[in-house]
DNA sequence: GTAAAACATGACAAGTAATGACATGATTAA
DNA sequence: TTAATCATGTCATTACTTGTCATGTTTTAC
């Protein structure tokens, strides 16, 4: 076996150990504790942060996070990482926010001039816009290390009504439209319910879970519909166009052959409030059949909207 | 000089050239014809993808695009990487899909089992929310490519109006809840207009340009003001609430002391199609005051809805 | 069809590097 | 004090690397 070989090997034998002695090397690998001396050296001249010990229950210490193997990449797989942490421009307050631009600095400097110069026309071809907000998230750490670590919260939170504590079960953390959330389980309310993780003030305490709970990719496939009620709106034209562009549509948007169309589909009471908005800007290129609760609620707010206004000309 | 770095330089060295011989490396590292064979034959044995052809005008070819001299890795760097691949999950049709994946592959196999749970976790706890679209965007590939080698485009592009042939110039392309938008200047019209990159048909024909044109940040800090207009607004508590959480408002939101507040600011009057419906939603929590327009808008929406919907009760 | 330019491979001697055995010293904790 | 450690040095041996020379093979230009 060569000695690049042994010494890859012996590397990372010693950065998955905390601590460990030129003996258990030697027996390891079958060579001399010389040679674990002589090896040891060159990792270390090699800019591996090892230190020593001497004397009994002496030894050796690796001291910084365990290193990979070295790595072989093409310009291309370098490039989609620098394409990946692209997209990840417009967050603010990340986790890893360190490790990324230290890979974007050793990725970057083992460039040549020519792929930097690729690197850096992607950087100005393509975003990923998510609205730069001022708002700052500084617990988005914490609340996503506590969601991983599966620990309940007491939280402050600033609700509607005012700050409110809160015992919660987080599920996990999402970023949708520059905001973090956290959807999570309020033990008060008996229910899972959606909090915005730059609203919470603060983290109380901490306690521990032993059972598992939902995570984060059921709870998405989830989306309770409790009160289930049918939605029934037909479409102009140009209504279809806007609703294929409305996320929460999309997939409903059944066109017919005239190039009309129609939404047949069953949706959570709860949701009303929001798809609210959606049928006031579409005016007339909409006519909800179904449910009666929604023309309601667009009249009413129809309505609040001419009695405001019913003195300008 | 050690053999291993000797292997790296000239590793180094052919991934830059896509053709040369074993004398032009022999000459080049001042080593004998017979070493750069025998250093050929263990970079093949490595795994490098070098071919050889025989006779006059033959020589060495790399197959593979160029490698990045091995790179030492920590941990928490590689967690770092699958965190920002992450957040690109949720989109279709992504440049360097191929390669992500391919860097997936190499950084997990290279994990310890400790890592690849912790991976796993941030995997389930956290994620990057764009509604997972059944929009297909084939183009996205072809479209930033062709932005970045700074051509002019011929595009069939389906629009409100039908499906119209375009001649643009692209600016580069930028991911928004889900969509790819492409700003480009359009010829005909003799300004910059923005495209949906899945509504883009076909590319007819490309042709080059040689002088430089705006590239994507300078768009975005540039959002034409044409026709300044002032837009100004009272809020009520839950008019600010809910305007903190509109990226477009975010901004501009003015808090006063008795917890009410304002908007006050310039906008263009092209962006007024699209605020109508943010205040339509607001009702009364939000008293516009200038423009006129905006109310004039508002109220022929309102009206329009409640003739719509007149005889329903 | 021959010569030149290239890769392919083998043998061998000379040089260089790595290894293990042994020795010695220093440091630490039991 | 003693045992367990690291640290370093020397030296003979072994293993590897390199350059030189030799011999083939394949391809293309002329």
């Amino acid at each position: 076996m060569s000695k690049a070989k042994r010494l890859l090997d012996i590397l990372l034998f010693v950065t998955t150990k905390k601590k460990f002695t030129a003996q258990e090397i030697a027996d390891e690998f079958h060579i001399s504790i010389r040679t674990v001396h002589r090896y040891i050296l060159d990792l270390s001249d090699m800019g591996l942060p090892i230190y020593s010990e001497q004397g009994r229950n002496g030894g050796y210490t690796v001291l910084t996070s365990r290193f990979l193997p070295p790595i072989l990449f093409t310009e291309e797989e370098a490039v989609s990482i620098f394409y990946a942490f692209q997209s990840l421009n417009y967050y603010r307050n990340l986790p890893f926010d360190t490790e990324i631009s230290s890979v974007e600095h050793k990725l970057y400097s083992s460039l040549q001039s020519e792929a930097k110069i690729k690197i850096d026309k992607i950087r100005s071809y393509i975003a990923f816009w998510n609205p730069k907000r001022t708002i700052d998230t500084p617990l988005l750490n914490d609340v996503l290390k506590y969601s991983i670590e599966n620990r309940n919260l007491h939280i402050q939170y600033e609700s509607k009504s005012g700050i409110r504590n809160k015992h919660i079960r987080p599920i996990g953390v999402y970023a949708h439209d520059g905001l973090w959330y956290l959807p999570a389980y309020d033990y008060h309310k008996k229910k899972i319910l959606l909090y915005r993780v730059d609203r919470i003030l603060s983290i109380l305490s901490t306690e521990e879970n032993e059972d598992d709970f939902m995570n984060l990719k059921e709870w998405f496939n989830f989306i309770e519909i409790k009160n289930p009620i049918r939605l029934h709106v037909h479409l102009t034209m140009e209504g279809i166009r806007q609703c294929k562009s409305v996320p929460y549509f999309e997939g409903f948007v059944v066109t017919q052959e005239d190039g009309t169309g129609y939404i047949d589909t069953i949706i959570d009471r709860g949701e009303l409030n929001f798809i609210t908005s959606l049928f006031l800007r579409l005016g007339s290129h909409a006519r909800i059949l179904e449910p009666k609760e929604l023309i309601v609620g667009l009249r009413k707010q129809a309505e609040e909207i001419l009695t405001m206004y019913q003195d300008d000309n």
